[in-house]
DNA sequence: AATGTACCGTACGGTACAGTACGGTCAGTT
DNA sequence: AACTGACCGTACTGTACCGTACGGTACATT
């Protein structure tokens, strides 16, 4: 990624940061690959979408292959966490909280981008490592994922759930909320999600994860679960 | 798909059955694509691999969609639905059904070939309709899920577990056994799973299924859930 | 033996697209 | 006014690959 700037910060965490025509173009691709899937991101699709030329496009993001992964990190830039929330300190807001995760996480893994997005990245693995869908793995999975683990140890040290393993309690919660839905999305099929829904689904998914961990004590995996 | 022979069965239901020499070109072509991804399954390289001229695919699949369409419908085909068991009578029977299928689930979703599979037809999901992501969904997937339904169906009527929808009875077993790894793994994050875990991680995952659907009284949703 | 059938191997046309080259435009600088 | 640099627009090259055509071969049918 030639010309794209790579800021380190100081927290040791660095950012990729793209100038505002840049983003234009980004957000032009982003468009595209939305409405019509990778075969319509070539780069001359992209150049007269944004209204600039192919020899920009090579300057700033070297590549095809640059250029696509330019796309999935600025989307990716863009899942901000809401931590708006300050910690909750009643069961109850507790709850809500865990709610609006869940209200959250379906409405980002519905919508429109984030399909089209999963979808190109799954499509970039070839048979040994992937290249995209690490980026996505690591830009966008893994803040969601962050922020709930971060919620549910909370929850723990308040005593208003009981777990022993967070990965184990994270994976149990994120599969009662999206179940098959996500990849059901994936491929095509329309009905995986009607959009009205969301609210009485995460507040019935949250409330079959807090039964199966109720502070006295719910059940544990057989620990030998996750080697790391 | 000019020369693959429909053949209609008695029963109502079609299938598709190609001739051996092509199941054996459809089997090349899927190893080519679990060890390449879907650039590495041109027509040409399909050919060579199989040793057969570009010539018969174009006879026998007319199209090189028509070719993808094949290897779709030939792997799920494979799948078939282990109903050796006889329908479980005691709790015990049924709850190591109930084992022995989120394990079945876990094998098959992360195999190499269901994998590479998977990416290919979300790959073709273009904007508007899937083309082969409703073939999966409908020849894979659904075999799969009709025969947990029938096993929780079973169980409801035994009284072993308790339900209303057997809709999202089914979306919390599945979300409780798979979790967030799935798409991880179509992402191409290797550790999605270690294999040594499958057995542990289904019983206990059955486990947390069952103890939200206890048959005095489970948890059910708000009753507006999903339309049909 | 003659004809037909089914297939392989290869070669070829057409096209789409990645990547490059070059001339032209505009803004800011000296 | 001359110079510089960033950019646009377009034209060009090379390549990969889809789809087709044609000659050659093995085997079956008449």
């Amino acid at each position: 990624m030639p010309a794209a700037a790579r800021k380190d910060q100081g927290e040791g965490a660095s950012e990729f940061v793209f100038s505002a025509r840049q983003n234009a173009v980004l957000e032009a691709a982003l468009r595209l690959l939305v409405e019509g899937g990778e075969r319509a991101l070539t780069t001359g699709a992209v150049a007269a979408a944004a209204n600039c030329s192919k020899e920009s496009l090579y300057k700033w993001f070297g590549d095809r292959d640059g250029l696509l992964a330019a796309v999935v990190t600025y989307q990716a830039s863009k899942v901000r966490v809401f931590d708006d929330d300050a910690a909750p300190a009643t069961r109850t807001e507790f709850e809500a909280a865990l709610c609006r995760f869940a209200e959250d996480l379906m409405t980002v893994l519905f919508s429109d981008t984030s399909l089209a997005l999963n979808r190109l990245s799954i499509g970039s693995v070839r048979g040994g490592q992937a290249g995209l869908g690490a980026v996505l793995l690591e830009r966008g999975k893994r803040r969601i994922e962050d922020r709930a683990r971060e919620l549910l140890s909370i929850g723990r040290s308040r005593r208003f759930i009981h777990f022993n393993d967070a990965e184990t309690a994270y994976q149990a919660l994120y599969g009662l909320v999206i179940g098959d839905r996500h990849i059901r999305a994936l491929l095509g099929d329309g009905a995986a999600l009607s959009a009205t829904a969301i609210p009485s689904h995460a507040s019935f998914a949250v409330g079959q994860f807090l039964k199966l961990h109720l502070p006295a004590g719910g059940a544990e995996p057989p620990e030998t679960h996750q080697s790391p």
